[in-house]
DNA sequence: ACATATATTATAATTATTCTAAACTATTGA
DNA sequence: TCAATAGTTTAGAATAATTATAATATATGT
């Protein structure tokens, strides 16, 4: 549980002016025990829901928006619907559960780490990112 | 170079019905060497600069998404701006340059079969997918 | 408190994609 | 052969995510 002097200290420090609309959107996204995996519109109604004041949705655009480029956010993609944004800023891979539409973490040791043997000549890799999709076992596909 | 009758057998036999319009836009995608990336909009032009009867862009989204429904074409995940689809329908991963926003294939060699360890209790693996994004070695960052 | 740079907001614009419903076409079988 | 039918194409409208605009409000340094 961080304190609100606390994420005063990381958004002054990262040159973001701790606004309300910050500091509000800081504690919906990182007072948590797990990680979060979002999209905008998960954060709108949590926000809609918790606050008495309301955040324009541009500015929760702007902010995520923000947070990701100072490195506090990671955008994942999925599919091309929609962003998915993640609390977890370190490396690591998704299991995409196609039957809720959620991303799971998965731990080290779920999967090996990857070894990229040939690279493209004169190009360096930024971010290696497996997305495993599952769905439910008992099915039958759509 | 697939000729025009074996499209038409090829569609025929998984009950789409060989128009005018699919058995062009199987040539633009099935005559070629290589795997072919592209988005729809990267489609449109194509079919727009080379042929002289056009194709509506409803019927192009139509049409690539029945393939793929039928198993000739992949949907690959980047970004959440829009779909690539792979004419790679096998298991493979990718590169992605984010210089130039093309998708390239890995080749087995490149790297390893991504051994899964610990699934989603109760779930299947649907797919395991492999992005690398690289850009270039020599220059800073935007 | 004042000046200035930044941030927020409502709203409009943009873009990719899907939907609609009317016109058209491939297939089937009488 | 040809009408009936089911499937397809199309222009255009609708939707949904995201970004842009520009006016108002706020944070910060002096
Ligand atoms: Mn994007
Ligand atoms: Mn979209
Ligand atoms: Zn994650
Ligand atoms: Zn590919």
């Amino acid at each position: 549980m961080l304190k609100n002097s606390e994420f005063i200290d990381k958004l002054r420090s990262s040159g973001l002016r701790p606004t309300k609309q910050r500091l509000k959107i800081c504690e919906v996204l990182f007072n948590r025990d797990k990680t979060f995996h979002f999209t905008i519109n998960d954060l709108a109604k949590i926000i809609s829901a918790k606050l008495n004041e309301k955040i324009s949705l541009a500015t929760i655009y702007n902010t995520v928006h923000a947070f990701k480029n100072k490195g506090y956010l990671k955008e994942i993609s999925i599919n091309s619907d929609k962003s998915y944004f993640d609390t977890n800023i370190t490396n690591h891979h998704h299991f995409f559960d196609e039957d809720t539409n959620q991303l799971i973490d998965c731990n080290k040791g779920d999967i090996e780490t990857i070894n990229i043997k040939n690279n493209i000549t004169g190009k360096k890799i930024n971010s290696v990112e497996v997305l495993i999709k599952v769905a439910s076992d008992n099915q039958n596909q759509k």
